[in-house]
DNA sequence: TATGAATGAGTCTTCATTCAT
DNA sequence: CATGAATGAAGACTCATTCAT
């Protein structure tokens, strides 16, 4: 019976299709990362997003797709560079720089990784998102920022010349995984880590010897 | 109407009741496995064990309970070492026994990182996960016997005495769990997997220097 | 799948809110009254009310609130002068008129007393309805008229001056309780009953002596 | 697999059946007087008597006989004359002597009315008493020992001449019975009451006038 | 286009009852 | 005769989805 959008969610989306698309999306990744993705049935999302189940339909085929596009998207958002973090080849310690950026990439990671592993219960999600990540364009990824750094150290003479520098960046970026992995299946709250034993072994093992 | 349990049950557990928690908890693992744990309804399990659904009532308080102990129990078993694989210092080359360590450890990452990773979409269920966890004997750790490995290793002087062993094993462990995690994140079905240039740079990094 | 409710409901409900809570509230108490509150499951009444049962659940939050407002509504409905009894102080004699009080009120207490003691059997919806009952506004209470009543005879002078008419209506009261509680019990379902002696031991006590 | 009941009951009951199918009525009764007759499901008696729930079945015929046995029993017992109470005609008031019947009644029919009423809740239930109540030896009736009393009393001359003492002793039980049930319903708790206004009408009633 | 009531299949769980031991 | 595991129907309740308004 009542036909427009709330005020609020005109107001704030302008009442255009793609912007209130992304509302619910907003408030189905709340809804998913506050009680967990069993719980984040459609009338939970509707709820959260202040619209009617009904209208969730108006932009999504099914709850499948949606959940999928909440997820893929914010793995999307989660993974472009923030450009809070400027590694600068260079400048400080290596070893300080990767610590910088592992510290930094927990932040991400911390969101990214739990939300990616919510879909590992769901057979036909994880399918969807696997076919929807085939299509996406791998725009960033932070393993390639970090070998670029890595790359730019190496052409300073601050990384040894045989360095890897592919493997090295794809090692740190698995500690990270698996650290924000372990963290949350532990329940760590702490946002903040301690300096990581591995990095040290890391930095010390590109380090070019005279 | 009751009946006792097929004669299949009853001559695969000679109808003891820790034998068919167990025939239970096989039951709930292939469906969890085959179907994703959203898709595990009690009415899934006690069909996969051949038993009526409110058989498992006499097994288990609920289903929360049974699902986690199912994930529990598999952890527990996929942690022990298989005694397939004997690491033996002096023997092959570093890189090469690093890559069987790998290659054998995915055979029970490929299991078992994805069936934790089923758990972070239920809250109830990862706090359930999480309290016995506490409780459980961390008794074999893969990450130790390659801390140990490299040791040895490193006692024969193959291993550079300023490695830090701990936090070599730790990196192969991160990377072997996020490899199992990509893995089945892009539904890769391949059983083996190339030789990692991850690790080869971690046999370098670690050979000693003279 | 949805469809809306069907024709019949809707024609006699036009299709408000209101109306639909009590045409489930009416079917209930059928159910209730017809196979005891013991068999009135949400099924059992949702089929009585010609809806799906899942329906209950829009207008109801659970099985014990909508059988506790059920009952609720019932006993205020039935605790409701219904006009049709008009005590005429002053005309006919007093235990004519106590007679047809008793009479009358049976028609009402035949239906109240049973659907009451029925919640005796569940702890839970008896404290619901206790709590209600608190709440509850007591407007009509049949005792109060019947005092009503004889305060009148008595100015009248039909009544002895020293009655407490207060105790004699609450006697009465207490009989025609006990009186509905018993053919419940038995299982009389004769609507009249023969003239008690009880009221007629009443009518004389109060009767004034010259 | 065990076979004897358990030595705590075989000690209680010396194994005879009729007394295990007392013990059974017994725990019965603790289940719905503290559960309500809505929770007295087979397996909480069985539990509550320390026996098997098979074991019902070698002494019942179903929940049903079982409950309504239980019930009945109970009322049986509670009917008898407790012999605490002796009405002395001709001692003390008349007035005196009724209120204490009234408050000694109490105790009983706090527990006979609302257990009466459970019943209410479930047809088949209710009607197996019904049936047994006919078969039922009316032994001993509170109403007819009150009555007795109020005879012998008139037969003193401290009660009326006039006075129809079954009406009288019918009054004064509906009134009890009125009073336990509206005590249940409101949860009062109190175990005494205090003096009963409608007693005291009673009582002025039936004395004689010179 | 947004609504939200209605649907009914499906979820977890309980329970009276049976029967092999 | 006692046991208690097994049964499966039935219970209360949830939820994705549809569609009349």
């Amino acid at each position: 019976m009542p036909r427009p959008l709330s005020e609020k969610i005109v107001a704030s989306t302008g009442g255009e299709a793609e912007a209130i698309r992304e509302h619910i999306l907003d408030a189905a990744l709340r809804v998913i990362q506050s009680e967990g993705l069993a719980s984040a049935s459609t009338r939970a999302i509707a709820s959260e997003a202040g619209i009617a189940p009904g209208t969730l339909y108006n932009y999504f085929g099914d709850r499948l797709q949606l959940v999928a596009q909440t997820i893929l998207r914010r793995i999307h958002v989660l993974s472009q560079p923030t450009g809070e973090l400027e590694l600068q080849p260079g400048k400080g310690s290596i070893a300080s720089n990767l610590h910088i950026f592992v510290k930094h990439s927990s932040l991400a990671l911390d969101e990214l990784v739990p939300l990616t592993a919510s879909a590992f219960s769901d057979t036909d999600l994880l399918n969807a998102l696997r076919s929807e990540m085939m299509n996406a364009d791998n725009a960033f990824n932070p393993g390639k920022y970090l070998q670029e750094y890595l790359l730019e150290e190496r052409k300073l003479g601050r990384v040894s010349r045989t360095t890897d520098c592919a493997a090295v960046a794809s090692t740190i970026i698995s500690i990270c995984h698996d650290r924000a992995f372990q963290r949350f299946l532990i329940g760590d709250t702490r946002k903040t880590e301690a300096k990581l034993k591995e990095i040290d072994f890391i930095a010390e093992a590109i380090t070019p010897r005279d």
